[in-house]
DNA sequence: TTTCATCTTGACCATACGGTCAGGAAATGA
DNA sequence: TCATTTCCTGACCGTATGGTCAAGATGAAA
């Protein structure tokens, strides 16, 4: 899993550099360094979301300078835009794998786990993600209409037929997924709140045995 | 329910006064300017998070002056602080009114339907408080320990006694109750994403459904 | 070693923002 | 009516922050 993210953010890197000719190779150099400053922008603005990151901080983390790290992208926008851009995939990777010719119960079992996992693998990366849509998703509107929602509505037409076939109790195909998106990315994004009421206590078996139990009594016939 | 959050703004609203003596009684333009500002206050604070907030804003929306608005608080951050203060009773008051006396399942199914309530009704004050946890409550941890973690102790407790006593099916409490806030909490706290994937058909009566069918399956013996 | 492109930075700029203050306008009340 | 407190504001200040730039350092290629 850390692959796939990693392989993500791989990709996002070799995009478009600042002034350079398209599809001119990046250098090490260039690699080495964009992937240091989104990976510390990725600290930055999970921790504090855009409008209270400062370049400065990101700079600090990435130990780099500031100008030299508006020297690789335009500006503060584009490295989040760039973060969001490279991390999306990765992000729904778990949904995407969703088999159709797997066995229902399984499939969806297996999709939380592979998401309480991230949750638990790239708290980070979700929280990016809910600060933005939390703020209306202003840099992210695009992906939810082009990405997210052809896959969710693949999605739904499978779990759809999956009850019409009687492989599943009958449940609204959305909801079902938007509850597995809340109790999964809760464990990241309220990580603070469920730290201090559990604590010491173990979090994350818990969380996985209760989530089990919860999909296998809602969906088992 | 409006009344609820209602009555908790006024409370705050009677706090302390800039320079005036304590407990003296809070003319007529106080009250209306202090909660005119606490409600634009609000409105901006949800969306755009503490640090991406302006008090020009904050003065814009609530219709005074920006000094007008340092009359009556001290700074942003006590705005702030206020806020969270007077709401949070108001938040806390669906998990309070589970009652040890009723019927384990009813009163379970009753909590989530007022939690999913206030996520349709109060969509501002759920966005203020997961703003401010994901940040990792920097202005809530004293009221994270001293007032939710208490309740949260105390109802844990109930429903493991109603487990014990063979009255609601087997789950670990802490997790039931996360799984509560975050089904529910996620329909305010995502909404721009839940319009996307929705786009035009009803959300809140499906949610009811679901989340009704969802703990039913969960609980029940 | 020389040359050229890539990379890095200190100094600087413009704006936004939180906050202050002196003084004026409105209430309040005697 | 006048006096006093409460309320309100334009002008201003210091700092933080996103971003620029000219010039120098460091590679890579010959």
């Amino acid at each position: 899993m850390t692959q796939d993210v990693g392989t993500a953010l791989r990709t996002l890197t070799e995009n478009r550099m600042n002034q350079t000719d398209p599809a001119s190779k990046p250098s090490l150099i260039q690699q080495r360094n964009r992937k240091r400053i989104l990976d510390a922008a990725l600290d930055v603005f999970s921790r504090h979301g855009f409008r209270g990151s400062t370049l400065d901080q990101i700079a600090a983390a990435a130990g780099l300078s500031k100008p030299n790290i508006l020297y690789y992208f335009s500006g503060k926008e584009e490295i989040h835009v760039s973060l969001l851009n490279g991390l999306m995939d990765a992000w729904l990777a778990p949904l995407r794998e969703v088999d159709p010719a797997g066995e229902p119960l399984d499939e969806i079992l297996r999709y939380v786990h592979r998401k309480l996992e991230m949750s638990r693998e790239f708290p980070r990366e979700s929280r990016l993600f809910a600060n933005e849509i939390l703020q209306g998703a202003p840099r992210m509107a695009p992906h939810l209409e082009i990405e997210l929602k052809p896959l969710v509505d693949k999605k739904t037409a499978l779990i759809k037929r999956w009850i019409a076939e009687g492989r599943l109790a009958r449940v609204d195909p959305h909801h079902l997924i938007f509850s597995v998106w809340a109790t999964t990315q809760h464990y990241a994004d309220f990580a603070t709140q469920i730290q201090v009421l559990m604590d010491g206590r173990e979090v994350h078996e818990g969380a996985e045995a209760f989530l089990e139990t919860l999909y296998r009594r809602l969906l088992a016939l």
